[in-house]
RNA sequence: GGCCUGGUGGCGGAGUGGUUACGCAGAGGACUGCAAAUCCUUGCACCCCGGUUCGAUUCCGGGCCAGGCCUCCA
């Protein structure tokens, strides 16, 4: 089954055929880095994390190239430079190692390419250059200006017209722009903020031109897919299409758009003023980034979706299911050896229902729920005792489980963590009220059952005396 | 005001022109020393109004509601 993605540009879900099977190229705008990334943040990172692994099954590992930029050069990292009297690059090195290490702790593999902005200096005013020279930019007071009504389709993207955006201008006009729609391509530096030399005067450069000097760059038009949040749509992405088009004489930019989402927090937008910024870095610290990561995945990508505490409960809940499956299959079937694995030492694969869910614009809710027949299937088999097929079925499950980066944890790690003292412990209280079990003294089973509920841990009692355990949430 | 999303059962959330999403929570049963886990059974839905149709939650038109963008914002 072929690939399918909604297209923004189209308006509508388009079969997916790269230019090149063999390079097959993906571009998401990242974080500005000056603070922690919140859950909003982490929303694009890890659905273009699922599509980056989805091309990489179709077309190979080495055939996907995708490039998550960094924005290194910004009001804002200016500001936070400033306020804590450190040189810009102090703020954004610790900010870019935090946000991978938190994007790491929800699963996310690290793109390709990762180009900083400040690296890419001489590719913007080169582009910049051929702007003006096209005709399409001007230079005025120390700024270079695009100017909008060069570009034939520009608002195409966004469904906006030249006229809308004149009449919705809710911003003074600068008197030196040509027209109330035209964007800054360079502007000077204030005193005390990062300055790089121009034919145009020393300044830097505005934040749409960093996105399409990298990608003409690192990866080369016409990209196949452009990724990025849906508030991006306008004007970072009609802008960067304006600058892309027009600086190389009308070549194709991208060939599709895809856009997530917007994320709420209980119902209202996640804001300074209101206090409700989620840190991805102090969220980790409470719940498993697997469970962020299922929640976040849990709405289709281009559906809004609202965080609450019960969302995340009930991602949490989602995968203690999955994972209560595979602890029971791993103890039936320890020592089983698989024959079909051993005949092609193949890992496995997923199900076909799970891939034609992805590949049906990433589906991944109803991939989800393809998880959960997976691990019915496995536990019918289980209690068939029919082992061959459970061991065909918990290889599905993996494996399908695998290209959504869920089930990354062995089951026993998962539910009992790896706090190893404190596990021996429990594990005595285990055996304890085992032994009790056995010789029916319910008095002192359920003593020990007490004390284990108190170090929030629940045993599942086997047969003759034998259980499991884990932590309860 | 313009543009873009979305509106499904108690909750989250897919999908479909006429049969089950799936998960969580709830109810009943089995199992269990009692539980937990597990299994079986089960109730609960498609924003409103028109239209197309034998038949619409699904297609078309209109409306209402919610969120986003139009200024930095994923």
């Amino acid at each position: 089954m072929v690939l399918s993605l909604h297209d923004t540009y189209a308006r509508k879900k388009r079969p997916f055929e790269p230019r090149d099977p063999k390079r097959v190229t993906l571009y998401v705008c990242g974080p500005t880095v000056y603070n922690y990334a919140h859950i909003g943040n982490a929303r694009p990172a890890v659905v273009f994390d699922v599509l980056f692994r989805v091309l990489r099954r179709a077309y190979g590992e080495k055939a996907v190239i995708y490039a998550r930029n960094v924005t290194d050069v910004d009001d804002k990292i200016n500001q936070a430079a400033i306020d804590q009297g450190v040189p810009i690059s102090t703020i954004t090195d610790k900010f870019a190692a935090i946000y991978n290490q938190d994007m790491a702790s929800l699963g996310v593999v690290p793109p390709t390419l990762e180009p900083h902005a400040t690296a890419y200096i001489a590719e913007m005013v080169d582009q910049i250059g051929r702007l003006v020279d096209a005709g399409a930019a001007y230079p005025a007071e120390g700024h270079v200006l695009f100017d909008t009504t060069a570009f034939a389709d520009y608002g195409k993207l966004s469904g906006r017209s030249l006229d809308d955006m004149i009449a919705g201008a809710r911003v003074e006009v600068a008197p030196y722009k040509k027209n109330a729609a035209d964007f800054v391509l360079w502007k000077p530096s204030k005193p005390g903020e990062p300055v790089w030399d121009s034919p145009w005067g020393p300044g830097r450069p505005g934040w749409h031109i960093e996105c399409s000097a990298m990608i003409e760059k690192t990866l080369g038009l016409p990209i196949d897919i452009h990724g990025g949040g849906h508030d991006l749509i306008f004007p970072h992405h009609e802008n960067e299409i304006a600058q892309g088009v027009c600086a190389n004489h009308g070549a194709e930019y991208a060939r599709y758009w895809m856009h997530n989402g917007f994320l709420t927090i209980e119902a209202e937008k996640m804001s300074k003023s209101v206090g409700n910024v989620l840190l991805v870095h102090e969220l980790v610290k409470q719940v498993p980034g697997e469970a962020i990561r299922w929640a976040l995945l849990s709405a289709h990508y281009r559906a809004p979706l609202d965080w609450t505490g019960a969302l995340i409960e009930q991602s949490r809940d989602n995968l203690n299911r999955l994972y209560r499956v595979l602890g029971d299959a791993d103890r039936e079937l320890a020592g089983y050896t698989d024959p079909s694995i051993l005949a092609d030492g193949l890992a496995g694969e997923p199900s076909k229902a799970f891939e034609q869910a992805l590949n049906n614009d990433l589906n991944t809710p109803e991939a989800m729920a393809e998880l959960f027949r997976l691990a019915d299937e496995l536990r019918q088999r289980l209690i068939a005792k029919d082992k061959a097929g459970a061991s065909a079925a918990r290889i599905a499950l993996r494996a399908s489980a695998a290209v959504l980066g869920f089930l990354e944890s062995e089951p026993d790690a998962w539910f009992q963590g790896d706090d190893a003292p404190l596990k021996a412990r429990i594990g005595a209280l285990v055996a304890a009220r085992g032994e009790a079990r056995r010789a029916k003294d319910w008095a002192a089973a359920d003593k020990a059952r007490a004390e284990l509920t108190e170090l929030k841990v629940e045993v599942m009692d086997g047969p003759d005396g034998t259980a499991t355990w884990r932590f309860k949430d």
